[in-house]
DNA sequence: CCAATATACTCACTGAATGACTATATCTAA
DNA sequence: TTAGATATAGTCATTCAGTGAGTATATTGG
């Protein structure tokens, strides 16, 4: 059970760690969790508003955050969430891993992570790259090698693989330039 | 019913358009069908035999495909699938389409579409590099506006929308290729 | 004072994807 | 020759992402 909720997260991108990260920085609720989500990684997260709430729902069935539900005069009942202990370990884990080499897990999640990191202390934001670059680069070599056992007939299958290198490769040169800009910024 | 299958299918993709070409080459039973996909697309999709038959079971459910089953001495029956006339439609209509100017779309969708599109007709294949090109790169033009008007304040956003387009630009760059790979493979 | 919009959600559904399970046939090496 | 490995051919249950429709109230502008 616990087992194949760590191993699915290879391939389902959500933005539950954003909004534990938003969640450390300050108790919200959903609606202010969502606006955030928008203002600040907006670009990077098209989620809706439901799927938002749904996360929230998940997270709290698993232990991560807690809700306190506020009655107001005419209004919706507000449900004020925090991070629990575990939410926080599971925050910090997710901020000190590395991600998968896929291009949307970079564009996303790692720029997720980046973003939460460079808030709370720049440096670690650059050791991130550097750490996440290495990574990229081991599982570029790897791709590059399982595309020279590929079959040169099956024409498909290696251009489908070159392209998918190339645009790691590309990958690297954008995480160097995010480096670039983020050191030129304080 | 009809209308959210429709456009469902911009976020989501599936193999199921690889299932309707191999079976307009030659009918075939499920197991058959995941045989040639991990042979002939085996680096674009990567699907388990049982998603396989589930996609299987909704074409068929939808229409598009059906199936005759074949009882066997002492194996399990094979159910022995064939394109239905809908079926025929559907795969002209995707074989002419233009897909959605994601990487992950281009990569797998338009690979797909291409590697059908070849196999009947490489000048086809060559078109559809042209027409895919062009849609990506006014894609790209309008990413470009859409960055230029993000608050460069919000520096996670610019870098994420700047990582997007600089991986569409490579898109472009290896369509390029492609066009050229099929051509001197002639 | 009415309508539009913003706030704050709930609920039901589809589809992707995985993993566990069943069952039989064929091949292979001791 | 026979036990075990592997290939064939599926079914079934479950989890998660994501969408869309619906509910309900508060605020604000004309």
């Amino acid at each position: 059970m616990t087992i194949s909720n760590e191993s699915r997260r290879t391939s389902g991108l959500s933005p539950e760690y954003a909004l534990l990260g938003f969640l450390e920085q300050s108790r919200a609720h959903g609606y202010e969790l969502h606006q955030k989500l928008l203002e600040h990684l907006g670009e990077i997260w098209h989620t809706s508003l439901s799927q938002t709430y749904n996360i929230l729902t998940r997270l709290e069935e698993q232990g991560f955050i807690q809700g306190t539900t506020q009655e107001q005069e005419k209004r919706p009942a507000k449900r004020r969430f925090h991070l629990t202990a575990a939410g926080k370990r599971r925050l910090e884990t997710w901020m000190t891993s590395i991600s998968v080499c896929s291009v949307r897990a970079i564009r996303v999640e790692f720029m997720t992570r980046l973003y939460f990191l460079y808030t709370r202390n720049p440096a670690d934001a650059l050791e991130a790259i550097q750490a996440q670059t290495v990574s990229l680069q081991t599982h570029i070599a790897r791709l590059k090698e399982r595309l020279n056992n590929i079959d040169s007939g099956q024409i498909f299958n290696c251009m489908g693989m070159s392209l998918r290198i190339r645009q790691l490769e590309v990958l690297v040169e954008s995480l160097n330039e995010c480096k670039i800009q983020m050191s030129t910024k304080q």
